[in-house]
RNA sequence: GUGGGUGUAGCUCAGUUGGUUAGAGCACCGGAUUGUGGUUCCGGGUGUCGUGGGUUCGAGUCCCAUUACCCACCCCA
């Protein structure tokens, strides 16, 4: 079959077997959110094209290279968002949630669009749960948010992520820190990859998780940022990692943990996970106490993380983590002759309208091949209407698992009978999958 | 943007030193008395061999280009 085009490269359809899981997976992350006091929050997948070069970074790969910019018939610049966080400042910027009670806690679940090269872990629109922290500089509230983002990982069952973290100070001690770093390195300029000699020039700091073995050996006993944070920002840092104590929550010292966004400061954290590729990071944060400022706004010290939700699909997937079953149909009616096929439809109607399951046949089939679709689309029960069950007004419920039937009336005593058996399956199916996740 | 790998049916893949009408399994659709699905039997190919050139009497097969996907660099979720 000759189509006359594709999905757009980089980008992936969610087909209708695996929708079920896409939903647990939002619905659960959100759930977690609201127990930790986050509230929901939609944005526009547009914004301005000036909010991401000033909130994210003129500098960064992100807005230099990566951004799906067009102008539109009003001939303004606007961009798909390549991340979250400057949408959710604007928001709270202009509708002055910042006024109200603070901290404000948001969350949301969105696409995103960056144009790299796809890969394994990589697309070009791809899908973040993401949460956002607006005004407290407490080093508790870096604690919570990572409590959060742990929470969210492991309440969905994932094993082998490891939370890394990193303080990357502000922009005073900062600017101290890329000195030294620029002196150490450039003693050592001649053999530094290409990469990073251009690199040394724009933001050492990248030096630090350059890939090649030379630069790794050479970045090795390079300056490290910790030794350089002042002193409110090393006893910021102590304290965030003083309360992931309190919460027995592990993690891993990484002094390389650089964020390619301009607007981090001080707490920078990842979830890495043994199950992705070469993208392994599926979770990414930390605090960005001058963004709210570079947006117009006022002082209002701020954190949050992103979790890349394909990226969670993948670890769920390769883990074998349990998903609940996918929706199926409760009742199958087959009708036999026009009579039966209007009072089937009457029946499904009204059957569906009560919350129940049920399915007819809509393509005229006969009864053999109906049986065969009923099996397909998995249904549990199937009830065969013929003449002779629209004159007692009694028909055969067949359980299609055992095969067993029993006699029901085809009144309205079937939606009750058909509602409470669907409603003990549902509970016994979350009672099994609690438990799974719980050993798991 | 730079590399490497792979493109034959919806899926997984065969396809001889280049040779006639491109195959298998699974899936899908229909049928085996208009009253019962899963197992069985019969029937159906649903394909521009990624695309475009070239070599050749002849190309799924050889050469070139291109494109898409996969993987890695870079960057990030």
């Amino acid at each position: 079959m000759e189509l006359i085009t594709k999905a757009i490269r980089g980008t992936q359809d969610v087909l209708p077997a695996d929708s079920h899981k896409w939903q647990y997976m939002e619905q659960t992350a959100l759930a977690i959110a609201r127990d930790y006091g986050y509230r929901e929050l939609r944005t526009p997948v547009f914004e301005h094209t000036e909010l991401f070069q000033r909130g994210v970074g003129e500098t960064t790969d992100v807005v230099q290279k990566e951004m799906y910019t067009f102008k539109d018939k009003g001939d303004r610049s606007i961009t798909l968002r390549p991340e979250g966080t400057a949408g959710a400042a604007r928001c709270l910027l202009e509708h002055s949630l910042h006024n109200g009670a603070l901290p404000q806690k948001v969350v949301y679940v969105t696409s995103c669009y960056r144009y790299e090269k796809p890969q394994a872990g990589r697309l070009r629109e791809f899908h973040q749960f993401g949460a956002e922290c607006f005004g407290t500089a407490a080093p508790q509230a870096d604690a919570e948010v990572i409590s959060l983002a742990r929470a969210v990982l492991t309440g969905l069952g994932v094993t082998g992520v490891t939370l890394h973290i990193n303080s990357i100070g502000c922009p005073t001690c900062r600017a101290e820190y890329h000195k030294a770093l620029k002196s150490y390195f450039a003693t050592r300029e001649e053999e530094l990859c290409d990469t990073c000699k251009d690199r040394l020039g724009r933001n050492p700091m990248r030096i630090l998780d350059c890939k090649s073995p030379v630069c790794k050996a050479i970045a090795a006993d390079a300056p490290v940022m910790l030794d350089h944070l002042c002193d409110d920002c090393a006893a910021h840092f102590d304290e965030v990692r003083a309360c992931l104590d309190a919460a027995e929550i592990p993690y891993e010292l990484d002094t390389g943990i650089v964020r390619g966004l301009d607007y981090y400061t001080r707490t920078v954290f990842e979830f890495v996970s043994d199950a992705l590729g070469a993208q392994a990071v599926v979770c990414g944060g930390g605090r960005y106490d001058g963004l709210i400022e570079e947006l117009g706004g006022p002082h209002l010290p701020s954190l949050g993380f992103a979790i890349g939700l394909e990226r969670l699909m993948l670890i769920l997937e390769a883990k074998g983590v349990p998903f609940p079953e996918p929706p199926r149909c409760e009742v199958y009616f087959a009708p036999m002759g026009n009579a039966a096929v209007r009072a089937c439809f009457g029946i499904v109607t009204r059957l569906r309208e009560g919350g129940v399951s049920a399915e007819c046949d809509i393509a005229g089939r006969g009864l053999k091949a109906q049986m065969k679709y009923a099996d397909k689309l998995g249904a549990r029960y199937t009830i065969v209407v013929g003449d002779n069950e629209l004159e007692t007004g009694r028909a055969q419920l067949k359980d299609m698992e055992t095969g067993t039937t029993e006699e029901v009336a085809l009144d309205d005593s079937l939606y009750t009978t058909l509602y409470n058996k669907s409603l003990d399956r549902q509970l016994a199916g979350m009672a099994d999958l609690f438990g799974s996740v719980m050993e798991g």
